[in-house]
DNA sequence: AGAAGATGTTACCGCTAGTAACCCCGGAGA
DNA sequence: TCTCCGGGGTTACTAGCGGTAACATCTTCT
């Protein structure tokens, strides 16, 4: 029955998931042997403390994530298409996978899965840093595309949390209305009204 | 030597931060009611339970942080002077006091907290929607204000982080960098190099 | 067959959040 | 002066958690 020592493993983590998305994230070690009908110190076994089997749940999701946006990331098309590309994506993960989401970033139990979060929007914003740099002519370690990176993957991260929060409206809305911010329309409505101080400044 | 019951919650409060500002958050109850030279039980008394304490902690700095923020949002100026003096606002704060900072945005086990800084975001953002609805002449309620503050938020927040974590380098760059990202400079920049696949689009 | 080692279990430890029960002391009423 | 009473304080406890040591069992190689 044990089969290998891989496929035992993901089957813990299959059930640790399951009973995480049943009862919250702040579930007992004791709970998940049980929902894998084994017992504690098989847990530890494998993953060595709670912080590790978080982690690498977590890590499964992200690493998903991962892909799928660099996926859309890499493709081809105008600057602006890709970037509309990539929100989307993100947005859609967000709404195809709510539970799993509000476990990654919101549960205040599951403090441990943070690493592996943290360690996936770093990754992400410096890959995306790296396009950027290229894509502007400057040095891949321009501090500038890496502020810029991080603060677009903020940006996105937390309007994605309004909208999830917000009961969903429309995606593609959503994702227009991000690009046209990344895109300068902020300045730009406030330039066009007359109740703005100045015109387009730069 | 009791004072009043107010004077003396916030004595409390003021031991409670010193501790978690020499021990960290993963701090217990008992630690607490020692450096605050009382025991447990009025901890409970004046707080409820452990989140309740926290809520009170992160309540006292994020009130003060909006505070800030809304005196330089509401400043005069252009609307491009009166956005980087905010954001300089936001980023000086961490600058001044990181510890509060990762206490509230970072520390794993004051997840208690989290509410508190939810409530700040959210407070904040809204604030910022309003300005940005009036700005541009939409309605209040506009959900395309609502949006962009949110993603503004986030974007800001992001950058300072990254920024803090990398060793806090010159804050008013990262601050024209982050204006500049809001004013358009990315598609701005893209469309000007060659290697950019278009001109500027839109 | 028998040793070795993986696999699983029971039973425990230490610590923490939270609480019940008591204690002591100052003041009001007789 | 004695007594009652209420609020600030403490001790001592419970329940449940993460984590581990020690024991049992089943497989497999020689």
């Amino acid at each position: 029955m044990p089969a290998s020592r891989q496929e035992r493993r993901a089957a813990l983590l299959e059930a640790a998931d399951r009973i995480v998305q049943r009862d919250g994230p702040a579930v007992s070690m004791d709970s998940i042997a049980a929902e894998a009908g084994i017992t504690k110190p098989i847990l530890y076994r494998h993953f060595g403390d709670k912080g590790g089997l978080y982690a690498s749940l977590a890590h499964r999701h992200t690493d998903r994530l991962l892909e799928v946006l660099q996926t859309a990331l890499a493709g081809g098309g105008t600057t602006r298409a890709r970037v509309e590309r990539t929100i989307g994506a993100y947005l859609g993960y967000l709404e195809a996978e709510p539970q799993v989401y509000r476990f990654l970033m919101h549960s205040t139990e599951a403090a441990h899965a943070r690493g592996e979060v943290q360690t996936f929007l770093r990754r992400f914003s410096e890959l995306l840093a790296l396009g950027i740099a290229a894509e502007l002519g400057l040095p891949p370690e321009s501090v500038r595309a890496q502020t810029w990176s991080r603060g677009i993957v903020g940006m996105v991260q937390s309007a994605g949390d309004g909208w999830l929060l917000s009961g969903s409206r429309d995606r593609d809305a959503v994702v227009r209305e991000l690009t046209d911010l990344l895109w300068g329309g902020y300045p730009a409505a406030a330039g066009r009204r007359p109740s703005g101080r100045r015109r387009t400044q730069h």
